[in-house]
DNA sequence: GTATGTTTATCAGCAT
DNA sequence: ATGCTGATAAACATAC
C-alpha cells in the first residue's frame, strides 16, 4: 500500500504524456505562449520526477512540439531577445483529451495543409497572442488573488457553455481524471489516491499531489473549490471546463510557418492594438473582458478576421 | 559550444 | 490483428 508521503511519489512520473504538460504549462502562461526553456522550467518546477533525466525527456518533448500540430511556433519579435520562438497551443486543439486520459489522446489534432487562414498569418498569431497578453496582464494589474483566473478565462465567460480550453491545467486536472490502472475517479470525489485531485490538496500541497510541487505562484488564499473554479496545484486558476471545446479564444492562428512568412513578424511593432476574433461574436476579448476598458482598448474596427473556429483542422485517427 | 528545432525510426501500450 | 498514440533515441540543421 504506498503511503501518499511527498517523498513516495515525487519521483514517479506524473500522468501526463509530454503534450498535455507541455500544454499546461502554455497554458499557465498570462500570454498563453512560453519559450522552450519556461516550458522546461514549468515542468520541472511542478513535476520532480522531470528534474532527472533532462536531457532524455527535453528531447521528448521538443520532439513532441514539432512533430504534434497541436503546438505552434509564434517567432520572437526583434524587441525579444532570446533564443527559440515562443509556443503556443493550436485553437482549434480542444478535444484531443475528451476521452479522459491525459496520457493517451483519442485522437490526434492535425492542421489541415488546405486550410487557408492557418499558415499564412503568422503576424497575426503574434498580434493576437500579444494582446492576449496584454488583456491579462491588465487584469492582473487591476484585480485580487482571484484575478488569475479572470484574466486567463474571461474570453470564455461570454460563452454560453463557458470557455472551456482542455488544455487549461486547471481543466485537466479537474475533470474527471482516469488513473493509469484503469482506476477513475471524479473531481467532486475525493479519493485517496496517488494522484488526487487539487480540491483534495488543499493549499497545503502537501502529500496529496505527490509528483507535484507548488510553486509559489499558488495564492494559498483562494479557495480551491472545483465548483467555484479556482486555482490548481500548479498554481494557476482552476476552472472546471469541460472538454471538447471547439472555440478557443486564447489561442492564436497557428503558425507552422511556411519559410517566407516568418520574416513577416519580425516587423511587428511591439504594442499592437488590433485584435483576433475568435468566431463568435461573443467571444471579442472587448466584449467580454470587462476589465480592458481601461488600457490600449481595442476597436471592433480593428479586429482582423481570422476566426480561429474557423481554421480547419482536423483530428484524424 | 550550446540550445533549439526537425525529422526519422523503433518500440510498447491501448483501442478497435 | 491492425492501427494509432506516446515515449524514446538519434541524427541533423539552425540560431544564438
Amino acid at each position: 500500500m504506498p503511503r501518499p508521503g511527498r517523498n513516495t511519489y515525487s519521483d514517479q512520473k506524473p500522468p501526463y504524456s509530454y503534450i498535455s504538460l507541455t500544454a499546461m504549462a502554455i497554458q499557465s502562461s498570462p500570454e498563453k505562449m512560453l519559450p522552450l526553456s519556461e516550458i522546461y522550467k514549468f515542468i520541472m518546477d511542478r513535476f520532480p520526477y522531470y528534474r532527472e533525466n533532462t536531457q532524455r525527456w527535453q528531447n521528448s518533448l521538443r520532439h513532441n512540439l514539432s512533430f504534434n500540430d497541436c503546438f505552434i511556433k509564434i517567432p520572437r519579435r526583434p524587441d525579444q531577445p532570446g533564443k527559440g520562438s515562443f509556443w503556443a497551443l493550436h485553437p482549434s486543439c480542444g478535444d484531443m483529451f475528451e476521452n479522459g486520459s491525459f496520457l493517451r489522446r483519442r485522437k490526434r489534432f492535425k492542421v489541415l495543409k488546405s486550410d487557408p487562414l492557418a499558415p499564412s498569418k503568422p503576424a497575426e498569431a503574434a498580434q493576437y497572442l500579444q494582446q492576449q497578453g496584454k488583456l491579462r496582464l491588465s487584469a492582473l494589474a487591476a484585480g485580487g488573488p482571484h484575478l488569475p483566473q479572470m484574466a486567463a478565462y474571461s474570453l470564455g465567460v461570454s460563452q454560453p457553455s463557458g470557455f472551456k480550453h482542455p488544455f487549461a491545467i486547471e481543466n485537466i486536472i479537474a475533470r474527471e481524471y482516469k488513473m493509469p490502472g484503469g482506476l477513475a475517479f471524479s473531481a467532486v470525489q475525493p479519493v485517496p489516491a496517488a494522484y488526487p485531485l487539487p480540491n483534495q490538496l488543499g493549499s497545503s500541497l502537501g502529500p496529496g499531489w505527490p509528483h507535484v510541487y507548488g510553486s509559489g505562484l499558488l495564492d494559498t488564499a483562494a479557495p480551491l473549490s472545483m465548483a467555484g473554479g479556482d486555482y490548481s496545484a500548479y498554481g494557476v486558476p482552476l476552472k472546471p471546463l469541460c472538454h471538447g471545446g471547439q472555440t478557443l479564444p486564447a489561442i492564436p492562428v497557428p503558425i507552422k510557418p511556411p519559410p517566407a512568412a516568418v520574416p513577416a513578424l519580425a516587423a511587428l511593432p511591439a504594442p499592437i492594438p488590433t485584435l483576433l476574433t475568435n468566431s463568435p461574436p461573443s467571444l471579442s476579448p472587448t466584449s467580454s473582458q470587462t476589465v480592458t476598458s481601461q488600457s490600449s482598448p481595442a476597436t471592433p474596427s480593428e479586429t482582423l478576421t481570422s476566426p480561429a473556429s474557423a481554421l480547419h483542422s482536423v483530428a484524424v485517427h
